[in-house]
DNA sequence: ACACAAAGTTGCGTGCACGCAAAAATGCGC
DNA sequence: GCGCATTTTTGCGTGCACGCAACTTTGTGT
């Protein structure tokens, strides 16, 4: 028994094995460049079937791109149940949205300019913010009460950080409207997410 | 000369080939079920190579739903800057937004069936939602001036009309708990979108 | 310890997306 | 009308995603 807090030996193998396949996609990619990684490169690399690791990862870029995003989603949705009940559901969105990038692990900034400079790459990345909807709902949800409000709010959210990384990872584009004043992500996730913060507002119950 | 609104010849043949491109795309999948229906047939209804399918749509399911959501976001951006400039931002968008959906040519309610009844193509569709949020942008940023302001509040608009959209075509999720007060789709944007509302009067320089 | 159910892995086959370069179509200036 | 620059179409080749069914591993009840 004592399944500790990690479940059985099945599941964390799993995990092991994502871990391997990210892993390896990443190293792989900064090695040969991105666009010289085969999938089959990839599940060698991690000792798997190419089957297998399709059964993890529905693309190349998501294999490479997981290894920094990967637990943010759970982190953000326990952040924000970590705020004290009483704060304003604005602040303490904002505040577990930023709380991945606050402590002091920026992902190496060698793999950042690796994914920056490869378009599908930025995509793939700038994806993996959606996966913090849920888990931001689920806790909004637990503010609010209201199943259909707080899942507005966790896309608006999620979507204003998605704007914010996308002008933070994407070279200043043609159109020289859009260019934003520099800045650390951090900053421009406080920036973006403090124009939603009067839909939050709102919807505070507290 | 005399170029009159639409551009020259060459432009109308690329739109009149990408309509029979969707439109032959979606009567197939009506006629022989989505699972049903190859690329190369679709393509050859259409009369042009595989090859060429793929230069105007890069999956079966844009192909197939494009047909329903054509010129929408042209639609919500052109809505946008038709309303009053002295009317508030918030109601303006929302009228904006839900203008494809007012006009009463609901998409016939088969093709409708159709794309709701399968998962890929469900995704497909409400995916074509986020093509209205650069138009949105631009029109909001004629409003308030700010470029990134304006592209966050997009996002969220665009985010919260999906989430409306998504609840709309899903089939009642497992989770008793996301239960929406069944409606009309004009109805559950306008409820959604009235969540964001605060937002955007926050911007509302009016 | 053993056998059985559940979950995960693998190989195979099919259809697909897309880069590339050659060929065809288009439209402009003369 | 005529040839030339540009744009679009097309065929080909490669790598990829994924359904399916067989096989292996893991977990459980006896």
């Amino acid at each position: 028994m004592s399944p500790d807090e990690t479940g059985g030996l099945r599941e964390r193998k799993k995990i092991a094995t994502r871990e391997a396949l990210s892993a390896a996609a990443l190293r792989l990619a900064m090695e040969h460049g991105p666009e010289n990684v085969r999938v089959d490169d990839i599940a060698e690399a991690a000792g798997v079937s190419p089957r297998t690791y399709n059964n993890y990862f529905s693309s190349r870029e998501q294999a490479i791109v997981a290894a920094l995003s990967a637990e943010r989603a759970l982190r953000v949705g326990a952040a924000l149940r970590a705020r004290p009940a009483d704060e304003p559901l604005a602040e303490a969105v904002i505040a577990a949205v930023l709380a991945p990038y606050t402590s002091a692990e920026e992902p190496s900034g060698e793999a950042l300019t690796l994914i920056t400079s490869n378009p599908a790459l930025r995509k793939a990345f700038v994806q993996t913010l959606t996966e913090i909807e849920q888990p931001l709902a689920a806790a909004i949800e637990a503010r609010t009460g209201s199943a259909f409000t707080s899942t507005v709010l966790a896309a608006a959210v999620s979507a204003a950080a998605r704007v914010a990384l996308e002008s933070w990872v994407s070279p200043a584009p043609a159109n020289p409207l859009l260019v934003v004043p520099q800045g650390s992500l951090a900053e421009r996730l406080h920036e973006a997410l403090a124009r939603i913060a009067p839909a939050l507002a709102a919807a505070d119950p507290g």
